[in-house]
DNA sequence: AACTATATAGGAATAATTCCTATTTGTCAA
DNA sequence: TTGACAAATAGGAATTATTCCTATATAGTT
């Protein structure tokens, strides 16, 4: 199950590069699988440190550039925070997020009722709505 | 009612400076009163462009520590933004946000709905609740 | 008015992000 | 397969955002 996943999401980075014309590189490769391995939506610093295991000398800069691509073409999202640096998130299906004021954990959670909130059609017209999500800011167990 | 307003604010900041012993001093209120006006979430680098009219040589670091302060009392909150500047809402009643991810502007939004949803018991018994939001994010009117 | 703990200005230091450019490489067509 | 070449990378510099440092000034108290 675990396999079939990593390449239903494998194939979902190749299809997602062919379609925009990236080439498929070996640092892509390895930044992708992080990504998608990650759970704690990881800062591009995070994604760094874990690639360079594999690649030495992977550049910051390739790791940056690569994780605001794919945020450009859909197939990770910059979720939000209180300034700091940008947090990603490769789950792209609609969940919410818990956010920790004193770690800065974000932790997932999923709710049928707030998936399904209708956007009230004043907003839906003059804004394009991309995605709608509930952010809820405390502090976590381990914090306190 | 303007002015009204503007009373009950001052006298809140006030009271929270009090309250905190924080002393009140000419810079802490200008910077609290342009936070106050300012509907548009400011950053400290905004809001230090706008003290600055009135203290000229106020410093960076002064706008940028006392925003910190306000937001750490409850006067201000930091807002939920995607990487970048911190960004600062002095209206600390329950609201949402559009932002945009071309422009970067956070627009208020007032919905009753949202507001009730609930919070399921599973997260208020492992999480400390502080705030609760809707963020909608896409493209705002302007920028397309 | 004097005292003193707190706050400020200004600059330095650090952290986060983006830019620059010589070199390398993935992809495609021959 | 192999070469051509547009795109991508590494490494470092530059820029932007934030925090730290410390001598001086001042708000609030007595
Ligand atoms: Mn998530
Ligand atoms: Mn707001
Ligand atoms: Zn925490
Ligand atoms: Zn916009």
């Amino acid at each position: 199950m675990a396999i079939k996943d990593n390449n239903v999401s494998m194939n979902l980075f190749r299809d997602k590069c062919k379609e925009h014309n990236l080439r498929i590189t070996p640092q892509r490769t390895v930044i992708y699988k992080e990504l998608h391995k990650s759970k704690d939506h990881p800062s591009a610093d995070a994604i760094f440190r874990k690639a360079r295991k594999v690649f030495p000398n992977i550049s910051f800069d390739t790791v940056n550039r690569t994780v605001l691509t794919f945020a450009k073409i859909g197939l990770v999202n910059v979720v939000e925070g209180c300034g700091g640096p940008k947090r990603f998130d490769s789950d792209t299906e609609s969940h919410h997020h818990l956010r920790c004021i004193k770690c800065n954990r974000i932790i997932d959670f999923h709710n049928k009722d707030y998936d399904s909130m209708e956007i009230p059609d004043e907003i839906k017209n003059k804004f394009t709505v991309l995605r709608k999500r509930v952010c809820i800011e405390g502090v976590c167990s381990k914090c306190r």
